[in-house]
DNA sequence: TGACTTTACTGCAATTCGCAGTAAGGTGAC
DNA sequence: GTCACCTTACTGCGAATTGCAGTAAAGTCA
């Protein structure tokens, strides 16, 4: 009676398919890609291949240097065959958790400069993640990528964090002006901006794309 | 010795300040809202308020109507108190969990076919919470917002929202593009599109803005 | 008046997280 | 060459969160 595969299982019986890893090596691993699609704790990481070898997805093996030893974890057939079901499976929707946006849902239990505050603390870790990725998918123009023949996995993975990223941050931008011209962060409801940004949403348009431009 | 407030205790306290409301309100309101920025379990919109109550940041009282009792939760101005301080700290990164995303990023493990179908589910969850936003939000045209002196912060919130959505299904047509040129999902390494999407990424251009148009 | 939905919760086991702790091996500086 | 510090390689435990089942009254519609 193991505990059942959650996600998270496959998710590291994915990473196993590609090698053996120790767990050591998956949280180092996980930090360079998992984590941008299924955010885990390290925690998790060292439990979930045990759970897979009592499933027997998964072997582990001993290997002994000088005092200390590691346990490599290796994918089995039942587990490629596990994970192979799996991919054919509905996955569930996308979710974001963003404190920064529940700081302006909650916006007039603080100053305007609070909220720009969060925003640009939003912001700047998108940056600093666009440029994580951006710093991992250059390399692999040169040829540098770890495992060449995902390549074309790995980079069409890391467009989308890309764009995230930088839509993030363009969008604190546009919040930002639109803050600008708030005197306060209590009751002002409807304002001339909020029902300029209604009827742009009501044609579908972005609030983004024009950047203050006139036509 | 109660334990100890997190960010999801200041999201109900958030909610709270706008008015007293019941735990089993406090589950409608956090699907209009909070779910967006916050997403936690109905479970925990129970017993959350407790929490606040036993540090002193809210008060419950019952309101009896026949046979039944309701337990209605009102912020305190200790509550207030801390809900500000709050505001005043630095938010948390932003974390997105996909689960489609990690079918990419392990797609060798299954056919083009059953990554398509992943995206493609990902795509109809985006675009089924886009048409959520809308209908809240375009309703604030018509000046049916049930707090209306907060549009403003709903509205520029709801803004993020519409973006993302739209960025993932609009991604989701370009990833289908891409996929279409493989003949299979593994071992196809650096291909040709592929190294154009690192070309265009190396200069830091979106890989969705030109949508296949010559210049 | 019977069936079904909504309101209004609670209990509990399973899952996940955060943090602290342990310990060996490697690296570079003085 | 030895001290400090970083990396590798984990485990334990309490606290936070989830998912699910269960209870029950009130409202709705036919």
């Amino acid at each position: 009676m193991p505990s059942r595969l959650t996600i998270s299982s496959f998710s590291i019986l994915g990473l196993l398919a590609i090698q053996p890893w120790t767990a050591y090596e998956l949280t180092k691993q996980a930090e360079r890609s998992l984590r941008f699609a299924w955010p885990k704790s390290e925690r998790l990481l060292y439990s979930e291949p045990k759970k897979l070898v009592e499933h027997g997805l998964a072997t582990a093996h001993r290997e002994v240097s000088g005092q200390r030893s590691r346990r490599v974890y290796t994918i089995t057939d039942d587990g490629r065959t596990a994970l192979t079901a799996w991919m054919a499976t509905s996955p569930q929707p996308p979710v974001l958790e963003a404190e920064a946006l529940l700081r302006l849902l909650f916006a007039e239990n603080g100053s305007t400069d609070d909220l720009i505050a969060a925003l640009d603390t939003m912001a700047d870790d998108a940056a600093e993640l666009y440029d994580q990725v951006m710093t991992i998918n250059t390399s692999y123009l040169d040829g540098h990528h770890p495992f060449p023949q995902r390549t074309h996995l790995s980079v069409l993975f890391a467009t989308f964090q890309l764009e995230l990223f930088d839509l993030i941050v363009k969008w604190v931008e546009f919040a930002k002006t639109e803050i600008s011209t708030w005197s306060t962060t209590e009751g002002l409801g409807l304002t001339d901006g909020t029902e300029a940004i209604l009827n742009s949403i009501k044609e579908r348009r972005s609030v983004l794309d024009p950047p203050n431009k006139n036509p």
